[in-house]
DNA sequence: ACTTTTGAACTGACCGGTCAGTACAAAACG
DNA sequence: CGTTTTGTACTGACCGGTCAGTTCAAAAGT
């Protein structure tokens, strides 16, 4: 076994494991388990409890921002912006867990780590930031923008209707789903 | 010391811990406390540390369903949104706490109590919903509007864009806030 | 040979829950 | 009126159990 596959088993049951009981209530030993290893080898890995939660949230985040990247890629400023809130639903169809996790774990109050996961979460955010910077310099969205509020809203929006869509009906197909957060975000809302 | 007064007393210290540190980190000890009474009151008054969470929630999802409830009455729909909006704001202003205890608990995967909290969530979420399906009744919004996706949408939009003003920008007055998510609803955005 | 993994045993801290007992005020009693 | 009882709110030491982290010798993989 490669140390890069042991290690991305152990993201995958980490993870799933954390989504599902939160960081503290799940163990090492679970998450050992699941991911069909023994505790020692977490230890060789990783070091700690800690440092695995660190790592893995820096390579979900890594990811996450790369699909955001990568779907705006090329594209005019207001087909990026649609093409990134789809890239963001996908990715949470994909990897419903880690985005459970990432909400669950990155909007604590104080504490230590928080600023890991708060900066890392800003980082996902500043994706769509620049996008809609980009739309405000093509003259596509007013000047006066709050960019900053702005893409928090969108990303923050997309992500709740997401879960809860992955929740609740997840049989819907997405382009309905999208359909409808492009529209909320056109003002094609009111009559 | 009535007991109301030291369920309220320990209420407010379990958000406080719980928003910290998240649940199951949230030891019986520190809560009680922080709370300034003994261990053996939090069982004598709640009987386990699942019950005292459970109550502490129904308790707050309460306040907020009534706060954004009250807001809305009598008003015309788009105003009604527009005070639903503020009404959330002012909640998360006020309770931080409560707020980022509610998005780090209630969006977990499987398990045992989040179907409570899930059912609480949506409760506060369906306020929205009631709001806007008056506007669609009114002929205010679109008769098609997906009005279950888009209540999702708007609670979670100001959630998380809440959050992030108390965290990054808590000098910014909440009417700026206000007024840029009240731009994204109305299709402000686009020049 | 060298890296990686295993798995079991152990430690020490911490945590949820229990329970016998305290404090005390309002009733019930004589 | 004094005293006894009762019920409520609370206390905090204590117990059983769990968990992160350590250690290490042996096996497996390359």
């Amino acid at each position: 076994m490669s140390r890069t596959e042991t290690r991305e088993r152990l993201f995958t049951a980490a993870i799933e494991l954390i989504a599902e009981r939160g960081f503290a209530a799940a163990s090492v030993d679970e998450i050992a388990g699941r991911a069909g290893c023994a505790k020692g080898t977490v230890y060789y890995n990783f070091g700690s409890k800690n440092a695995l939660f660190t790592a893995l949230l820096e390579y979900g985040v890594e990811r996450f921002g790369a699909a955001l990247r990568g779907a705006a890629e090329g594209l005019a400023p207001l087909d990026a912006l649609s093409a990134v809130v789809r890239a963001e639903l996908v990715f949470i169809g994909e990897h419903e867990s880690f985005a459970r996790l990432l909400i669950a774990e990155t909007w604590r109050a104080g504490g230590d780590w928080p600023q890991a996961a708060r900066l890392i979460r800003e980082r996902t955010i500043d994706v769509v930031g620049d996008v809609l910077r980009s739309a405000v310099a093509a003259g596509d969205l007013r000047a006066d923008l709050d960019v900053g509020t702005a893409a928090s809203a969108v990303f923050g929006m997309v992500l709740l209707v997401a879960l809860d869509w992955r929740t609740l009906q997840p049989d819907r197909p997405m382009d309905e789903v999208h359909a409808t957060l492009m529209d909320l975000l056109r003002g094609r809302i009111t009559t």
